[in-house]
DNA sequence: CGACGATTTGAATAGGATCAATGGGAGTGG
DNA sequence: CCACTCCCATTGATCCTATTCAAATCGTCG
């Protein structure tokens, strides 16, 4: 790893509070690696050998079964993932795949374990990120389970423009069928759940979006903090 | 919390490596109560108070939006529950009843964020017990999104006869309105669902199900340790 | 220009939900 | 012991949501 990258790692909630002895063995066994779009880096079934921390770009996780394939997150900078699969050294539940161009840190699995067992601080840091973790998969199946497509699609929309700075216009920073299987949806469906949500003030051209009538748009989706929180 | 009922917590998992000394601790602070079937314990969107560990019984957790209602989980003994929104104290996302006649253990929130810090052994036991519902949550999720109705119903009742001894037949210890919320439909969804899996040797009498075409089934279900694990 | 992939649109179908009505115990009170 | 009631479960009819399969359209890039 280079050693102009160890600052913005050694930042990271999840290292943040260790000692700097434990962080710099941490960071000595691993890997920060750049990726080109598209490129599958785990499979579900497979053990874990690295805990993943994404420094650049964006990686989809999504899982099989059947012959069906759908989304289960995407995650951005900075932010960890197959944590719970590391520590517990069971099968991954998801596959991984980069969205776009990505540096990624790969830390082996078991200097993860090690570490956690030796450094209190960084016990603390995983129990807040596994924390975090539940509890957003739990507000993503109550959004599948307690949400039509439309509405799941409205809430979407309302979040990005929110983190985008509310300006009455967003644009969509994955594609069309990645947020479809986000959304627990074909791309058909997405199509036509976009094209119901016209008389709603949302004004699709291609990936730009313009919100006119927010008021309407927020009372159809009815955003829930317990869920999109 | 009676001395007779603390070997029992002792050998949790959560607790069984503990220090002796934080365990006490922890066990004089916390109430071991009794509850009467459909008592709700917990309310979505409250602070969190206690950490639940039942003792005896079954707690079903469920959360609402729109005015829709479903069921998230359901938890038998030993097992903790709203570990996570202990652990940030934050809202809980979920609302929670017991079920049945019930015994639970209520730790107030403080004194497992306080002891947490404290018992190095205890953060890692919170650690596993954490990654373990992740992976649970992620499972639901899979299952929410890759299967339809008749085959998470198919799927449960494949798991359900296994952890009830193989032996051809099995018992819904959770009545059927309650199984339609967990498996995400309605209660005539679910009672059209057992019709659509007589063919497959399902045969449905109240709470009792006898399985007379296991392989029929299991080629209908097709199982997956990544989910149903 | 031409090709390819992504998106949209159309038509038919499937999976579930909703609303309404009926059947079936378990418990209650006569 | 027998109605009676109530709640749960089932069944029927219909509607809504979303998927599937197919075709058309759009945009981008070589």
């Amino acid at each position: 790893m280079r050693p102009r990258d160890v600052p913005v790692v050694r930042e990271l909630a999840l290292f943040v509070g260790m000692e700097e002895a434990n962080f710099a063995t941490l960071v000595n066994a691993a890997y920060l690696q750049r990726f080109p779009p598209q490129v599958q880096l785990i499979t579900e079934g497979d053990s874990p050998d690295f805990l993943y921390v994404i420094v650049e770009g964006s990686i989809e996780v999504f899982a099989r079964s059947n012959r069906r394939r759908t989304t289960i997150d995407i995650f951005r900078p900075v932010a960890t993932f197959v944590l719970a699969a590391v520590l517990m050294d069971a099968p991954y539940l998801m596959s991984g795949q980069t969205l776009e161009r990505s540096r990624l840190l790969m830390i082996p699995a078991e200097d993860i374990r090690l570490m956690m067992e030796q450094d209190a601080e960084f016990a603390r840091a995983i129990v807040r990120e596994l924390a975090t973790r539940d509890r957003s998969m739990i507000k993503a199946l109550k959004n599948q389970k307690l949400r039509t497509g439309i509405e799941r699609l409205a809430n979407y929309i309302l979040r990005e423009h929110e983190e985008q700075g509310s300006h009455g216009s967003l644009t969509l920073c994955i594609d069309k069928q990645t947020l479809a299987a986000l959304l627990g949806m074909t791309p058909e469906s997405l199509s036509r759940a976009f094209a119901t949500l016209a008389p709603y003030g949302v004004d699709v051209h291609g990936p730009d979006i313009r919100l006119s009538k927010l008021d309407d748009l927020e009372r159809l989706a009815k955003p829930n903090t317990l869920i999109d929180g």
